[in-house]
DNA sequence: GTGAAAGCGCTAACAC
DNA sequence: GTGTTAGCGCTTTCAC
């Protein structure tokens, strides 16, 4: 009792193959008569066309890759969301897999979609140290498209980001207009891109202030809560005059809310405080944090909508589109946590 | 510039695409000099095999279809990831979809995933209402098997979860256990079946304890930290004796923490906290959370090995191998926040 | 309007 | 050991 095949429809309808083809195809050139008992035949069988097939003989599959880091972490697992709906809409579907570690090759990830034929490829693995390189170098003569987020511009690549170095210079400025003057920063590992990118528009913001960045306001932490803790630890022994800080993202805001209670420093008053993604916890944390808001879901409507138009044009031979790089804009969300100074 | 083919290899090889097939499948039946020849053409030409055409030939793909509810919460992120991570290892790719709102009937994604040919499905979408009466309807006569998470167990079908019932019975014996006696309780949206189970947990250790659990220590929760807020507020209205709190997960926790702040109840001195999930920010909480940590790496492994045993099993046409339901085991992490009670 | 033939890239079955 | 033939389920091309 295999699956009904298209053969199965013909036969039963007194077709040939082809005229069904037509009619699952909306192709124009077959009599209504006909077209409708097709259709009659097709419901009564249960017949469902072989999308397997159906991208063998097409050559494309109406699917797309999607390569993400750790989906345990915030960022990934709310991109994809966004990945996954506009995929959807747009008529494509998902193969998604995941490299463990920022350094894995996923060289073998990305042959593999491309053996089953994906229209294109997401790459959304963060740029972090360089691994990057490699997948440049394998993605120049790939032969589908590719997308990358979270990743520097490149000349000849599509890239779709979130400003990272904006969100960095909006915390810190706001920090600032709040009337803080001293303010630490807690970064991310400084080998990815993201975390890199977030200490250069912190430290834009001083200087534009002319406050000179100095090294011993500077931790680097790791993504977590546990880190953002010792990170505050470690700033104030260095810098007890320190009167504000901006963690890289909300875990360590968290870590290091922990280390103010510890400290019995309040927040602002002894110290304020913004962190970075906005995650649902954040309005709820004591006092509630301050924090730069990415649309994440947008990033990831905006990479397919990058790729399929890449798609589309290699799919009419246009004269290969040029790949963009677009940037989508964080913002601000303040609350108690940075307050405004009070003498 | 087409993809290089079987044919290309098998032309500039001088053998025929049997020969080049053969060596692909390491086959026996190649001569040494035959093999190596073929291995250089290939590796020369840059050929790689159409996983396409032969899942086509194959009749099957190598590929699990995974459906998961919304990927932003802790649970279907954390579960994927084991699912990926035991699928690669076993040598499948994964489709992946994601449905919106519980209710969404989810047939197409199913028939979608079929027409690719997957190999089995994987059915993460949590029992909510009688969302999940047409799937089983609909599977019955699935051409493929298929594996639920989350759901109630049912003679039949394959289903892997963790005890829920379990996890609200040791989070309310642990706080009976602290020396607390009026337990609350904040659920989840009840119509989740995971909800409704760890309050029947709940109930049954009060019961045991010959405590009976009175309506108006239970307030249904949305899984959000407001929720949580407004539930405790409404909670100590109508029992202002209440001296614990059990809430079905931390988030809904976290929002308990802010209310008791804004009532300034000292916890776990006025009113100790249990919460569920042990995400990764527990620690970090105002007091740090106890909880209930649940593997969820663990539940998307054993799904995925559960299918393919059953796979297998239909591969070599065994006598249907029976489905099971594995159950695993969730754990209380205590912290601070159900510290015991002193007098 | 409709059908026959060839092909998408691979594998299984049988010949030599 | 190796090649030939047929077929997986569909689409495309070109007759009729």
């Amino acid at each position: 009792m295999g699956r009904v095949t298209i053969r199965d429809v013909a036969t039963a309808a007194g077709v040939s193959r082809q005229t069904v083809s037509r009619v699952l195809n909306d192709k124009p050139d077959v009599a209504k008569e006909t077209r409708k008992r097709v259709l009659e035949v097709i419901d009564q069988l249960g017949y469902r066309p072989s999308s397997l097939a159906r991208s063998l003989s097409h050559g494309r599959s109406y699917t797309l890759g999607v390569v993400t880091y750790g989906l345990q972490y915030f960022g990934p697992a709310h991109t994809l969301v966004g990945i996954e709906q506009q995929a959807n809409e747009m008529g494509y579907r998902l193969h998604w897999s995941m490299v463990k570690r920022p350094a894995e090759s996923g060289v073998e990830a990305l042959h593999d979609m491309l053996s089953y034929r994906v229209d294109g490829i997401i790459w959304a693995v963060s740029e972090i140290g360089d691994n990057r390189h490699w997948v440049e170098r394998e993605i120049c003569d790939l032969e589908v498209p590719v997308v990358f987020h979270d990743t520097r511009p490149c000349p000849g690549l599509s890239v779709v980001n979130i400003d990272n170095h904006l969100g960095g210079y909006l915390a810190t400025n706001h920090l600032l207009d709040q009337g803080y003057q001293r303010i630490g920063l807690i970064t991310g590992p400084l080998d990815w891109w993201a975390a890199s990118e977030r200490q250069a528009g912190w430290q834009q913001a001083l200087e534009e202030a002319g406050l000179g960045p100095e090294k011993d306001l500077v931790v680097e932490g790791t993504w977590s809560a546990a880190s953002g803790e010792r990170g505050l630890h470690r700033l104030l022994e260095q810098r007890p005059d320190m009167d504000a800080l901006f963690t890289c993202n909300d875990q360590m805001a968290l870590g290091a809310l922990k280390a103010t209670r510890m400290r019995d420093l309040a927040v602002p008053q002894d110290l304020a405080i913004v962190g970075y993604d906005d995650i649902p916890e954040a309005p709820f944390f004591s006092p509630p944090l301050s924090t730069i808001r990415q649309d994440l879901h947008e990033l990831g409507r905006r990479g397919v909508q990058e790729l399929v138009r890449l798609i589309d044009a290699r799919q009419r031979e246009l004269p290969d589109v040029e790949p963009k790089t677009i940037s989508l804009q964080p913002e601000l969300v303040t609350r108690e946590s940075s307050a405004v100074r009070n003498q």
